[in-house]
RNA sequence: GGGCCCGUAGCUCAGCAAGGCUAGAGCGGCGGACUCUUAAUCCGUAGGUCGCGGGUUCAAUUCCCGUCGGGCCCGCCA
């Protein structure tokens, strides 16, 4: 009896994780006696690499959060915080050797290699924006670079700086790196090389807001980075320099009140260690975190050449629709997943499928089962679903359309077939024009189309040349339709054969849609162009 | 050395947060319908000790402990 009260009365907001996570966030809020005006989230997004999938992830759930936050009725926002003041690491796969030289300069140091902005940083950084704004997801943008610039945590600053015996002592109790117990936990960007990663920090003169360091090199992913030796002073509330990562995060939580922030599990030391810091410190209470794990490439599935392994939000965009992406990311928060491009019409579907649970077009018994999926829905349209229901048409269904379309053609024959068939009703809006878009992008980029040399017999030459005199003539589908059939017999070659062999030339496909049709569709001459050619080579 | 995830049908996975109905889907298999062929579509059908062992509970695929197998992250970078 108490499961079944369970199951009418036990659903939060609209039954998701992130309605459950927005109310622990409150409740955590009001026991620490913080304000509830403006509760904000925050994620991090890299700038020196080109953005993962998982980036994207841990923007959609956080405005996830965001928005349940919106929907109990407390004021939320989402900053989204760019590293872009990290140096630069290594050279990310698909960029000129010449980057190379800028290894270990802050990436908005660093010229953007396609000049399309002002700096590599920005380049990056604008790759993941560009995909948030396509998905409709909110934010505060707040650029590392700027922020140190503007002082914004100079107050901090200063706090870490003078504690920095107590940071290097947190981080050696946390991972045992004892680099922190004699160097401080601040990069000062190099005056002479301009670099930031190969400087030691090793002393701080408070009364002179300053830092003392020298450019002794540092080893970065296994490689040494040789310093300059030069040895300076470096001021943070000019913006000279960045904090370590271990203490960023705590100052960046206090400066910003931040309440919320999930991270992927590759940093979880690091938010172990800035969550004692920003407590131990900086005397404020770190914000909620959630754990999720990482997106992995499906391995050994070979995709397509021009798209590369890489399964970035572009490319996703390319074959999907931002609403599958969001999907994606905000129907399961745990466990490792393992992804790649083929899976995209798979969420495509799925997120029609959660359309017509919405719309009751397909019933769900459970009602705990029914919240979660309507509100998975409604998240997915950021709590702003439509009134009607769209076009349904399996993802699948259209890639196949639009393979054996022809070329140029695709958009319209795709409708046309639609409507010969099952679906007469169906109307080219723009929600069918970007499914079939979709459909294009899928089919040229993961559909090989192959040469499949064929042999003809002397009777199967005589009935194909036969054909290409009565294709001058015939105009009418149903009149194709059936003379191929009437030649076929008139050989001695069994029609199945004989519309093998048309559609192995034609579609490199031994299948296909009705032939009639679809030689008009195609247009005679090319076929007869195609079927005299293929003669030729007999 | 520290931490985490996964194990459910032949394959790929969903469901597990907040225990409760006969454990689902897609693909594949098998059978059929339709058809001047073929694709698509539709119908039917087989297939599961929910990795294993214990515990909590009226009730465990779901929670807890242990165990085996596969995988991931971190280890003096950010």
């Amino acid at each position: 009896m108490c499961g079944l009260r369970l199951l009418t009365e036990g659903i939060i907001g609209h039954g998701t994780w992130y309605d459950k996570t927005a109310r622990g966030i409150i409740e955590r809020e009001r026991k620490l006696g913080r304000g509830l005006d403006l509760i904000r989230t925050e994620m991090g997004l890299g700038a020196s690499g080109l953005p993962h999938i998982g980036s994207f992830g841990d923007a959609a759930r956080s405005f996830a959060v965001t928005l349940a936050l919106k929907d109990q009725g407390f004021g939320s926002e989402l900053v989204a915080f760019s590293d872009d003041k990290d140096g630069l690491r290594k050279v990310p796969a698909g960029f000129p050797e010449t980057t190379r030289e800028y290894l270990g300069y802050p990436v908005t140091n660093i010229p953007d290699p396609f000049k399309c902005h002002t700096s590599f940083g920005e380049h990056m950084s604008s790759l993941l924006l560009e995909a948030l704004d396509k998905s409709n997801i909110q934010y505060n943008f707040i650029s590392a670079t700027r922020a140190y610039k503007d002082g914004l945590f100079n107050d901090e600053i200063k706090t870490i700086l003078s504690n920095a015996k107590r940071v290097g002592e947190i981080v050696k109790e946390e991972v045992g790196q004892q680099r922190y117990i004699k160097t401080l936990p601040y990069f000062p960007i190099c005056k002479s090389c301009g670099r930031i990663y190969t400087t030691t920090a090793h002393k701080y003169l408070a009364d002179e807001e300053k830092i003392l360091y020298t450019c002794k090199g540092m080893e970065i992913k296994g490689q040494w980075l040789e310093g300059c030796g030069y040895t300076g002073e470096a001021d943070y509330r000019k913006g000279e320099g960045k904090l370590s990562w271990k203490s960023e995060f705590a100052v960046r939580w206090k400066a910003l009140d931040i309440r919320f922030e999930a991270y992927g599990k590759d940093i979880e030391d690091s938010v172990r260690i800035n969550d004692r810091i920003c407590r131990e410190i900086l005397h404020y209470e770190p914000p909620q975190h959630a754990r999720y794990e990482m997106f992995l490439d499906k391995s050994g599935k070979k995709i397509s050449k021009s798209a590369g392994n890489v399964l970035t939000p572009q490319v996703w965009l390319q074959y999907g629709s931002s609403r599958s992406l969001i999907l994606l990311m905000l129907k399961r928060f745990t466990g490792t997943r393992e992804l790649s491009v083929v899976d995209i019409p798979q969420y495509m579907n799925e997120l029609d499928e959660l359309e017509d649970v919405y719309f009751g077009k397909k019933t769900v018994e459970n009602k705990k089962e029914l919240a979660k999926l309507t509100g998975l829905f409604e998240y997915c349209w950021w709590l702003k679903p439509p009134a009607e229901p769209s076009v349904h048409i399996p993802y699948n269904l259209l890639a196949y359309l639009v393979k054996v379309a022809p070329r140029g053609k695709e958009t319209e024959f795709t409708v046309q077939k639609l409507r010969e068939s099952t679906r007469k009703d169906v109307e080219l809006n723009d929600n069918l024009r970007q499914r079939i878009d979709y459909a294009i992008n899928w089919n040229n980029d993961f559909t090989e189309i192959k040469e499949t040399p064929i042999k003809l017999s002397t009777e199967e030459r005589d009935a194909l040349r036969n054909l290409v005199e009565n294709l001058q003539q015939e105009v009418d589908e149903e009149q194709i339709q059936s003379t191929i059939f009437n030649i076929a017999k008139k050989h001695n070659i069994p029609p199945r054969r004989f519309f093998q062999i048309l559609y192995t030339v034609l579609l490199s496909s031994p299948e296909g849609p009705k032939m009639g049709p679809y030689i008009v569709a195609m247009g005679r001459q090319n076929v007869t162009k195609t079927l005299t050619r293929v003669l030729k080579l007999n």
